[in-house]
DNA sequence: GTATAACTGTTAGAAAACTAACTGTCAATA
DNA sequence: TATTGACAGTTAGTTTTCTAACAGTTATAC
């Protein structure tokens, strides 16, 4: 007799994902951005000398380009980044950080290290090995 | 040299569920409900013996008060649930399904299990249970 | 026994994502 | 080369979550 219903590990990544996003949230609150905008920022950082647009981002991070306007619209105004339309095609938009920014993105880093840290803790080298391993081939396949 | 920047634990799991919640979203979309709802429905299903209250099911789901009461409000003036004040404490509101979720409830119960079916498709028996000892570990100490 | 604190749920308003429809630009093709 | 289609980004409006402030009920402490 099979189980009415079974999916542990739609669940468990489901509770875990919304677990994460939760204490990233906190982690760098003071700062006065989400998670969200912390990674997109350092993001932003790392790739700004590749001529990076916003369907690049969202490509990246699995939001709809409406929602990367939206948000890139409010880091613009708040002077976290800055958007030129380039020479060579006017459709598109390159992104660039500001000083504002890049003064907080290694709070970020630390914020987020440290919720990385957590995640982990309670596994030995070997399996944190394993899982990296497994959640690669997951997130490949999906 | 420590690496500047390394998350792929908080990467990989944001990325996952992120994808994993569009499918389960999009697999249960033509019954006009999204995967929260219908994960919800089925949970008051297997527990409306139990004196199920709102503030048990903001506790399962990671959910703010607020949020379980106006979606809660939605399912019932769509006709999917309904909510009784117990005699023994006015304070609460005891919650059942009706008739017209229940028959949606196996419909439910099979879309979330090929998303279920599609995370681990790529894994060995050994590994999925693996996974699953992993998943367990950090989610009880998150 | 009364006052205070804790608990359960609601409301109002904000934030962040979404879809659908749109503008303007560039590329392909016939 | 003119048309058609694809691409990048925007806008408007909706949905789902959140926080903060609140009302009413029950439990605790003095």
């Amino acid at each position: 007799m099979k189980p009415r219903k079974d999916t542990p590990y739609l669940d468990l990544f489901q509770i875990i994902g919304l677990k994460l996003k939760k204490k990233a949230d906190e982690s760098i609150k003071e700062l006065g951005l989400n998670a969200q905008q912390g990674k997109i920022i350092g993001y932003i950082y790392e790739n700004q000398e590749t001529e990076l647009i916003q369907r690049d981002l969202a490509d990246r991070f699995h939001l709809r380009g409406a929602s990367i306007t939206t948000m890139l619209q409010g880091l613009e105004q708040r002077g976290f980044i800055e958007r030129k339309i380039p020479a060579n095609n006017e459709r598109q938009k390159n992104i660039y950080v500001l000083p504002k920014a890049v003064e907080l993105i290694e709070d970020f880093n630390d914020s987020f290290q440290k919720v990385e840290d957590e995640i982990v803790q309670v596994l030995s080298e070997e399996e944190k090995q394993t899982l990296k391993e497994l959640l690669i081939k997951i997130n490949e396949r999906l």
